[in-house]
DNA sequence: GCATTTACCTAACACTTTTAGGCAAATATC
DNA sequence: GATATTTGCCTAAAAGTGTTAGGTAAATGC
C-alpha cells in the first residue's frame, strides 16, 4: 500500500488551508485525515493531538503574518510605517480568516516566547520610533495599536461593520489618520 | 421519576455560569445535561441544539453587557461618559470571561438585529454626543472605540498584557486618556 | 539480501450531537 | 375526584470526533 507522505509541515499547511476555507474550529483531526485520505490513527505519528496541530497552524500564521509585517514596514517611517503595518494585518486577515483566527490562540507562555509574536512586539516598538514617546507610554502605546488592529479585523471579519455606511475601508484609512494625529499629540498625565 | 424542572431559561443560565467556570466552547449539550442530572436527549425538548443553545448564551451575555453599560453612562457626559463605558467592558469580560466570549458569537443578521446589539450600537453613538463629531466622522470614531475596547479586552483575557510591565490597569486608564484626547481633536481629512 | 526503522493500518473506547419513539408526571376537563 | 391530554424526561441508536495500543508492510541502512 503506497504511502502519502505525511509530515508534521504538510498537516499544518493543509490545516491551514482547510481554516481558510471552513473556518478555524472547523479544522479537525478527522477532517485532515480525509484530506489526505488516510485513517485518523495515522495523523498521531506525526502530531501529538487535536491541540498540537492548532497550536502548529497557530505558530504559522503568526510567522506569515510576521513576515508580511517585517517586508511593509521596511524603509517606512511614520505614517507611511503605521499604515503600511495597520493594513498588513487587516489584508491577512481577509485573506486568512482562519489562519488570523489561529494567530489568536492561547499559546502557553513557553510556546509564546519561542513563537513570531515577539517579532510583533519589536516590530510595533519599531513603528513607534517615528513618534516620540518615552516609557512607560510608548508601551501603552503598543497596547492601543494592538487593540485596535486586532478589534477592527475582529469586529470586520465577524460582519460588524458591512452593510452598513459609511464603507469598512474608509473606516479603517481614517483611523490611521487617527491614530497617527493621537501618536504625533499622544496626551500628557493630567 | 421526579422532574428536574428544565426550561431553556435554566439551561441558558447555567451554560452561561460554566462558561465562565470553563471557558465558552467548553459548554456543550451533555455538560448542561450533567448539570442537571439529566439524560442529554432531555435538553433538545427545551433547545433546539447546540447552535441554538450557544445563542442563547450569546444574547443573554449581550443584554446583561448592555444593562451595565446603560447604567454606567446614565447622568454622564464626556470622558466621563467614555471612562465608565470601557470600565464596564473590561470588567465584565474579567468577571464574566466565558460570557464575553459569547457575546462576540457571530449571529444571523435577524438574530441580531434583535438582539442587544443594537442598543450597543446606540449607546456608543450616545456617548460621542460629548464630542463635536459629525457623520462620517463620528461612526468612524464609534468602530474605532468598538475595535478598542473589544481588542484591549480580548488580548488582555488571552494574557497579553501580564506578568509584563507596565501594569494593564495603567495601560487601560492611559488609553481612555488618549482616546478623550483624539476625540476632542479628531484629526481633519488631510 | 537482510535488519531495522518508520508509516500507516485495524481495533477499540470514550465522548458529543442529534433523532425517534415511549412512559409517566403534570395539567386541564368534566 | 376520575379521566383525558399534554408535556417532560426517558431509552435506544446512529453518526462523528479524539485518542491509545498494537500490528503489518513499506522504506531505509548495511
Amino acid at each position: 500500500m503506497a504511502r502519502a507522505g505525511l509530515t508534521a509541515e504538510r498537516l499544518t499547511r493543509a490545516g491551514a488551508e482547510l481554516a481558510d476555507e471552513v473556518g478555524f474550529d472547523q479544522v479537525t483531526v478527522s477532517a485532515i485525515a480525509r484530506h489526505f485520505d488516510v485513517k485518523v490513527a495515522s495523523l498521531y505519528s506525526h502530531v501529538r493531538n487535536s491541540h498540537d496541530l492548532k497550536t502548529r497552524i497557530a505558530l504559522l500564521a503568526l510567522e506569515e503574518l510576521a513576515d508580511r509585517c517585517a517586508a511593509a514596514i521596511a524603509g517606512r517611517a511614520g505614517k507611511d510605517a503605521l499604515a503600511a503595518f495597520a493594513d498588513v494585518y487587516r489584508d491577512y486577515a481577509r485573506e486568512h480568516p482562519g489562519r488570523y483566527t489561529a494567530a489568536r490562540l492561547p499559546l502557553d507562555p513557553e510556546t509564546a516566547a519561542a513563537s513570531a509574536g515577539v517579532r510583533h512586539a519589536r516590530m510595533t516598538r519599531a513603528l513607534l520610533r517615528g513618534y516620540d514617546l518615552a516609557e512607560p507610554e510608548q508601551t501603552h502605546a503598543v497596547r492601543l495599536l494592538g487593540s485596535v488592529f486586532h478589534g477592527y479585523v475582529s469586529l470586520e471579519s465577524a460582519g460588524g461593520f458591512s452593510h452598513s455606511a459609511p464603507d469598512s475601508q474608509e473606516s479603517w484609512a481614517r483611523i490611521v489618520d487617527a491614530l497617527d494625529a493621537l501618536l504625533r499629540n499622544w496626551p500628557t498625565t493630567p
